[in-house]
DNA sequence: GCCGTTTTCGGCCCGACTGTTTTCAGTCG
């Protein structure tokens, strides 16, 4: 067993210790030994073998033990007993909103419920209400969360979903039968929650790119299989759809299949303002139904297409009827941003709060990646839960940080880490005083603990955006894709204030976020705010969400000047001092 | 369950929110 499957065990002895009302801090210990293993530099195996695990800060003679087993005998006695001792539906209780161990275990032991079915009628019948520390509001927002998991079970982030594609995509264009291909639908889209999964396929033998297609690696089953298409639905439920059709047709199917059907309506509406009918076989010469050959106007690629309608191409991303068609007859679509034009992050984590890997470790790793620049911004002391810094320790890092950077001078490379925080937008104002935020270089400012209140929400990012010291907002929205929704805040008047004060605003690249949505950055945009597309890494691999980030930005219609992070080191410096000067 | 001694057990534990209370418990980040 590998450290992070131990420390998933260690997490979950945890929880299951919450259920059964156990001391609130052996359950933290348990908790606190999963996170030291997850940020463990060396292999666990060889910490076993020489018997080292005690050297590790919380880990005494029981973690010790139950590690040693876990790693070497791959089971652990304790945790099956345990786990078996907990319903498995008290654990699901758990991820509803405003439901913790000890109302789960009131729940259980008060009424006997063990499952979510269970508990959704008890909240129907009011036996939920009526329990002591419960009440309407309670019993009603478990009901509520309850039917937002239904609502969303078919759905899926678009991180996922690339995640499933991408693989197939690959496959079906190395196919010899495979003339073009591509991913349709809302994933061509790049929408950030999508339903399933859609390919366009060119052929002349379909039946061979069909049989090929429901042989893939990851599928679950096979849903329909026909001559020209398949459904088949993937490991972990995405459903995928794959359309063949002849190399004559594909540009029109491309962009049927495309969408969105808003987008789609306009299009064919054009066509028949020009005596012209457009359906997903091609664009015809004739207002009637028709499929004819004959009728059919040439159109072999989608910039075809769109030329035929009096158009400039239009990228899949605008393709949502949010002002794409003006745009595109009068030449006005911007020139988008390209995940390419990124050159490095201005919101990540560290182990010096909640962050998986040393400075040392994330500064590689984005060097690795070609970026000129990394900022840490770990967590303000008010965010104890991620190991929030006191300032001392802000400035023990920044020390840290500069150490580095010197060594990166010395060596001759031009690649920086910036110095700065992810401060706490608290009740009051921020959670480090103005002195403290003028020594950091970066400073994004974060709502994590929002009132119930649109006003007071609002008022607060307003204040953080009036503070000199920051130059960015970060999750704008605090949504949680397919998870919890935004907090309720006015973001328009929160874009406003941005605007006056030339406070940035960040787009969150984490899948479960992409926030500020982008629907908002078109009129964000037009208000002169600026975006910083950002990974809020906590590991090394979460910098590849600026991929993600850009595809969002792209949505919002944004180009490589409308984002900070496009801008190289010494402009970036530059920029970073713009609102401060001001001053 | 861990730590750090005051060497045998007490302390560990931010800040803010909601809802159910009438001064606080539970939840969340």
């Amino acid at each position: 067993m590998n450290k992070d499957q131990v420390a998933a065990i260690l997490s979950e002895i945890g929880v299951l210790l919450e259920l059964k009302g156990e001391n609130p801090f052996k359950t933290r210990a348990y908790h606190n030994g999963a996170r030291t293993l997850e940020g463990l530099a060396e292999p666990l195996e060889k910490l076993v073998a020489d018997k080292r695990l005690g050297e590790l800060k919380g880990f005494g003679e029981a973690l010790q033990d139950k590690v040693t087993t876990l790693v070497t005998t791959g089971k652990l006695p304790y945790y099956e007993e345990l786990r078996a001792s907990v319903p498995p539906g008290l654990v699901a209780m758990l991820d509803l909103p405003g439901v913790g161990p000890k109302k789960v275990k009131k729940i259980h032991d008060e009424l006997g419920i063990t499952t979510v079915e269970q508990l959704e009628t008890a909240c129907q019948t009011g036996t939920i209400a009526a329990l002591e520390g419960f009440g309407e509001k309670s019993q009603q927002k478990i009901l509520e969360g309850i039917a937002f998991r239904r609502q969303f079970a078919s759905r899926y982030r678009i991180s996922d979903a690339l995640l499933a594609a991408e693989p197939i995509l690959d496959n079906l264009r190395a196919h010899p039968d495979v003339i073009r291909c591509s991913t349709a639908g809302s994933l061509r889209r790049w929408k950030e929650v999508i339903g399933d999964i859609d390919f366009v396929v060119s052929s002349k033998d379909p039946a061979a790119v069909i049989e090929y297609f429901v042989e893939q690696p990851g599928i679950q089953s096979i849903s329909a299989k026909g001559p020209t298409k398949a459904s088949v639905i993937l490991e972990g439920g995405i459903q995928a759809d794959l359309r063949v059709v002849a190399d004559s047709e594909f540009s029109s199917a491309l962009a049927y299949f495309t969408g969105s059907k808003e987008h789609n309506i306009v299009m064919r509406q054009r066509a028949i303002s020009r005596g012209l009918r457009l359906n997903e076989y091609g664009l015809f010469r004739s207002t009637e139904e028709t499929r004819d050959p004959a009728l059919r106007i040439d159109c072999r690629t989608e910039e075809d297409l769109f030329q035929h309608l009096g158009l400039d191409y239009i990228p899949p991303e605008l393709r949502e009827d949010q002002g794409e068609f003006a745009a595109a007859e009068n030449h006005t679509l911007p020139r988008l941003l390209d995940w390419t034009h990124l050159k490095g992050s201005l919101h990540n984590h560290s182990n010096w709060s909640d962050g998986r890997n040393t400075l040392e470790a994330v500064a590689a790793h984005a060097l690795e990646l070609g970026c000129a620049y990394w900022a840490i911004t770990d967590h303000s002391r008010a965010s104890f839960q991620a190991n929030g810094l006191q300032v001392s320790r802000l400035r023990e890092q920044r020390q840290a940080i500069d150490t580095l950077n010197r060594q990166f001078a010395d060596e001759g490379s031009e690649f920086r880490l910036l110095a700065g925080s992810e401060v706490d937008v608290l009740k009051d104002g921020l959670d480090y005083p103005d002195d403290v935020l003028a020594e950091l270089e970066v400073v994004v400012a974060s709502l994590h603990v929002p009132a119930n209140n649109e006003a007071e929400n609002t008022r607060r990012l307003i204040q953080a955006a009036q503070n000199p010291y920051v130059q960015m907002l970060g999750h704008p929205s605090g949504r949680l894709l397919l998870e919890r929704n935004a907090y309720p805040v006015d973001l328009r008047a929160v874009i406003d204030a941005c605007a006056d004060t030339g406070t940035w605003i960040e787009l969150n690249a984490s899948p479960y976020r992409l926030d500020l949505d982008w629907r908002l950055w078109n009129y964000a945009r037009q208000k002169g705010v600026k975006c910083v597309v950002n990974c809020d890494a906590h590991r090394l691999e979460h910098a590849g969400f600026l991929r993600l980030g850009a595809g969002l930005a792209r949505k919002g219609w944004l180009g490589p000047g409308d984002v900070i992070n496009s801008l190289p080191l010494p402009a970036l410096r530059k920029a970073l001092q713009t609102k401060r000067l001001r001053h």
